[in-house]
DNA sequence: TTAGTAGTTATGTTCTACATAATAAATGTA
DNA sequence: TACATTTATTATGTAGAACATAACTACTAA
């Protein structure tokens, strides 16, 4: 092969600009409010259109590292990354095996939020589990949405609001796989009632155990070693 | 209030095409490799110039939902989330109630994937493990790098790519939060070499509790019930 | 039949112009 | 002097035209 010809950056100049940006914030540190130089200063340093710089710019508006506001000019912010992963986290689109990567790692969130949930559980969060998972007893029409409720509740009382959220957004996708894969909702031995009787009165081991036995029917299902492409 | 005046959308204009495409791309069902109309033909039937549909196309290129090829048009393609994620987790600007979800959030994976290890996990990773963990005990120089090589062949184990390339991410949060707070990397009392002896020879559970003591210095930091911000 | 050429089309990039909102400066009045 | 009002000024937001470029299509000529 030739060496002296260049890979031809094939990069359009947008996603040049906005690599260029990213570098240019680390290396000058900014910190959230910190002002950023002007469209069309930007443009100039950087050789490019206006137009170009500001398709960059949109990206980290739409990532939420930038806030503009007219005539004050562009300040950098916190980013909103549940936010951001959620305009990404589309089930339709995404490829299965990444689609069985997510359905896992709903699993491991479950099995490893036992320690935080004893740490911060609190006699009220305890009272309205065992409320929901009562209910579901009786009107027992959608599974699904017991589910969704329930466990929805075990991230709340983690205290974690990231974790919390994360896991809703991963809802759709291990529904969506439960469905692909045409699994029924089987139920593990351990219930939500028997959990909440474990959180209320077992040590965090018990809690685990109660757990995976709850999932058991998930874990089943799972691929065994087997290199996976 | 007046009831006939409008709350101004005040979101830009590129903001709004993002949205109306997104619905869009749901409601017509697109799937991976399905074409798209053209910018212009997206212009004229939202209203908009071209200018600012190029801004809100520049969005999801950047997710990888959309690519392009010039002369061919716009497609539909896997978006790549863990790659979206990376964009985002900038620790410097960061809010800290999220660095420190984040820090729990690895303490939640690293707790929660002994499942899937003991599912996944073959001969051959057990002996690279244990070279691993053999190797920090001689030249015991950098704890972190060896915390980072050992941990990270944990999540290579449980043959799930995307929770591997996650917890790469989670990295530099989780020095970040430690550096911040001015920890010690204190060890618990169950080493690297005593996790790889239970994962030979334990159960899950055993597993499980030495993890949990590994970590256990982490956890001890961690806040208290108290309903946080 | 096939190699090569020209034409067509959709994205990539640039430039200009103007609208708009928010700030700063200037002005006028009590 | 103090304060309210008006008038620039400036940076982002939007629009439109123009041309470059790559890739596909169809036609042409040997």
């Amino acid at each position: 092969m030739v060496n002296s010809i260049k890979p031809i950056s094939s990069k359009s100049m947008a996603e040049q600009v906005e690599q260029h940006l990213r570098e240019y914030f680390t290396r000058e540190s900014f910190k959230p409010g910190d002002a950023l130089p002007t469209e069309l200063e930007l443009a100039a340093s950087l050789g490019v259109s206006r137009n170009v710089v500001r398709e960059a710019l949109s990206r980290f508006k739409m990532l939420g590292i930038i806030e503009t506001k007219k005539k004050t000019g562009m300040v950098i912010s916190n980013p909103d990354i549940v936010g951001t992963l959620e305009k990404v986290l589309a089930p339709e689109i995404m490829d299965e095996s990444t689609l069985q990567d997510l359905f896992e790692l709903r699993l491991v969130l479950e099995m490893g939020i036992a320690d935080l949930l004893y740490i911060r559980k609190t006699p009220e969060d305890l009272d309205e589990l065992e409320e929901i998972a009562a209910r579901e007893v009786k009107g027992s029409n959608f599974r699904i949405n017991t589910e969704i409720a329930f466990h929805g509740k075990l991230y709340e009382m983690t205290g974690n609001e990231t974790l919390k959220r994360f896991q809703t957004l991963l809802l759709p996708v291990f529904g969506y796989v439960v469905k692909l894969e045409n699994k029924k909702y089987i139920a593990g031995k351990v219930t939500h009632q028997g959990l909440v009787k474990l959180l209320r009165k077992g040590t965090p081991k018990d809690f685990k155990e109660g757990m995976l036995s709850h999932l058991q029917p998930h874990f089943d299902r799972l691929n065994p070693p087997k290199k996976r492409g």
